[in-house]
DNA sequence: TACGCTGCTGAAAGCGCTTACCGGAAGCGC
DNA sequence: GCGCTTCCGGTAAGCGCTTTCAGCAGCGTA
């Protein structure tokens, strides 16, 4: 056997590699590495040893030798949130693809560790950081973030966000927006002349986006905008149910609830239950994101997809490409999913 | 300033820190490491200067180097659904407070990739590995991941399993079979004398403690545990639609279906719906876990709780925990949850 | 035959940290 | 006031890898 195996079974290192294989150390991991110097037979050769005795690098040797990283930071609000399992399903699954592993922070829905967080990220050397949360409307809290992304990619990382950021990195875009308007739209071209939000933290910049979304769609059908009741809680179905028991008391004349995200939504249609209001022949909810279990809420929920999965993937994939001169921008689709929380109104 | 600052933002290194502070490197790394050897005013001097220009360690020198791993290796079999993405909560959660980060990958249900995963998590030389997908009923399966578990053991690594598994690991364990027993019990006692069971994978060690405990609760109640109906199918909610669909055309005397996850359940439900079967009228349905939807679904499913998060926590905190002599077990609880999908039988 | 190339391979430095190991300065008893 | 212990702090080795720089073949050319 090798000859200075120690203690038990540790791992082989790239000099029992190269012993074996009877070649330095330098061609050992050229040859590894693919890089060319190294003829094609050795390379072949070196490649067989290293798969027999199932040599794997040390990903912390490597990195600290300024080798390429392979170990990205994924940032989320809360794991536990489906929203962003699924997200970081994606993400993980397309990093393994590529043979890299995913260290996964979040934030408990705390904006002020957004950036401590990203500190330790980046403190961390990962490879590439992928922020999932949300962009903040407040300039100073998106300046935070943005001075952590900016020394990441300064010192060679790559930064991917999901969703609007005010920050100099790639990112993956829903359009909040755009599938705003086609919720509202659905709900007027229904009939409901009196709509109202209940909406996730103001401080969100998807929550600015969203409402802005479903305003356009008020003015662009001759309502008032401006007269749209908001009730902004935070964006968990706890969140949900709250802004709706407050909003019935404030207004009974509403006719269709839209919560800004799927969870919230679950907990609208919880409150509407304890207040003994039918959906959808009642009051009309709609939902945001088509979270799994959308379909599955009684009455299913109408609401607007978001691919979670595929951004997740799409975010990978652009931390993985080349640096470019100016921050790419991919865009991902939508699509309002009709279901059986919404008609018309009585 | 820092004399040789580099380029840019350059993270800082512990010599900057030494420098700053007037001390050797070697004192330095005391200082923050809290080790004594220095004096109680030096060491609150390095940490100040640590503190003031924002020094933190880069964890692949300090793992190269043989110090304390602050990374954990979590393996589970899907982060994008609810039960592990709770589990998974749980223990980023408890990991951060105790400056840990966390490395999740998941086998995407392909138990083959498991002992791989292991093997890469290994050589990424983290230094806890928290399995929390399964044990396997096939010794051969185990034993697979024993060798990786044992290996990275033996080279100084703390390994957590979570759920019943053939392997020398501190273990967080369930009590799958208790939970069924539960279940089972409350439907019998409702009157129902048909049940059938819509259960996982059967090379699932889960599936089959779960299993277990219905028959035992069968068997308590001087029924035939062996006429048990039984149908295997993914561990999802697709999985439990089909099987369903497969049930009620070969049972068609079925009162009860037990479904041996709430994602199953959720399949179940929707089977049924399509079937026009009313639950809890005419048929009733259970599930198993308690993840966060179970209460929303329609009708709100009667379930066995298990405190996801919290076996998550404890996970990592018997990780952190000095090496034991023998491997510890930590139980959970679980608490029967009687919602609106369980009813007496017509 | 001798020269300069090109193409591979090897030796060695160094990434940022921890940790023996060692030397110097106090503090103590005599 | 001397030698001893005790406590602190510094020096340097080395973790496993990448990479620069050199060196050494083997080839074609003059």
């Amino acid at each position: 056997m090798g000859s200075k195996s120690r203690s038990g079974k540790a791992q082989p290192r790239l000099v029992d590699v190269a012993e074996q294989a009877g070649v330095s150390l330098a061609t050992a991991s050229r040859a590894l590495a693919g890089r060319n110097g190294v003829s094609a037979e050795v390379a072949a050769h070196v490649r067989d040893i290293a798969a027999t005795i199932g040599y794997v690098a040390n990903p912390h040797a490597r990195s600290l030798a300024g080798g390429a990283a392979s170990v990205a930071g994924l940032l989320v609000f809360e794991i536990g949130d489906p929203y962003f399992s699924e997200i970081a399903s994606g993400v993980i699954g397309t990093a393994a693809e590529h043979g890299w592993s995913v260290q996964i922070s979040h934030t408990e829905r705390r904006p002020a560790s957004e950036a401590a967080q990203l500190r330790l990220m980046r403190a961390s050397r990962v490879g590439a950081i992928i922020v999932a949360g949300s962009g903040y409307v407040d300039p100073a809290m998106e300046a935070a973030i943005a001075r952590e992304l900016d020394a990441f990619q300064e010192s060679g990382g790559r930064a991917v966000v999901i969703g609007q950021h005010q920050v100099r990195a790639d990112a993956v875009l829903p359009d909040n927006c755009a599938a705003a308007v086609e919720v509202a739209a659905h709900l007027i071209r229904l009939g409901h002349r009196h709509l109202a939000v209940v909406a996730g933290p103001e401080h969100l910049r998807t929550v600015a986006d969203r409402l802005k979304g479903i305003r356009t769609a008020l003015s662009r059908h001759g309502l008032d905008p401006d007269s749209l009741p908001v009730l902004h809680a935070s964006f968990t179905r706890e969140g949900g149910e709250r802004a709706t028991l407050e909003m019935l008391d404030a207004r009974p004349e509403t006719t269709a609830i839209l919560a800004l995200n799927d969870a919230m939504a679950t907990g609208v249609l919880s409150a509407l239950r304890r207040r003994g209001q039918a959906v959808p022949r009642d009051i009309s909810v709609t939902g945001f994101d088509d979270i799994q279990v959308a379909q599955d809420l009684a009455p299913a929920l109408t609401t607007a997809r978001l691919p979670m999965s595929a951004m997740g993937s799409t975010a990978f994939e652009l931390a993985l490409l080349p640096r470019a001169q100016r921050p790419r921008r991919r865009r991902t689709d939508h699509e309002l999913v009709v279901r059986d929380s919404t008609a018309p109104p009585r």
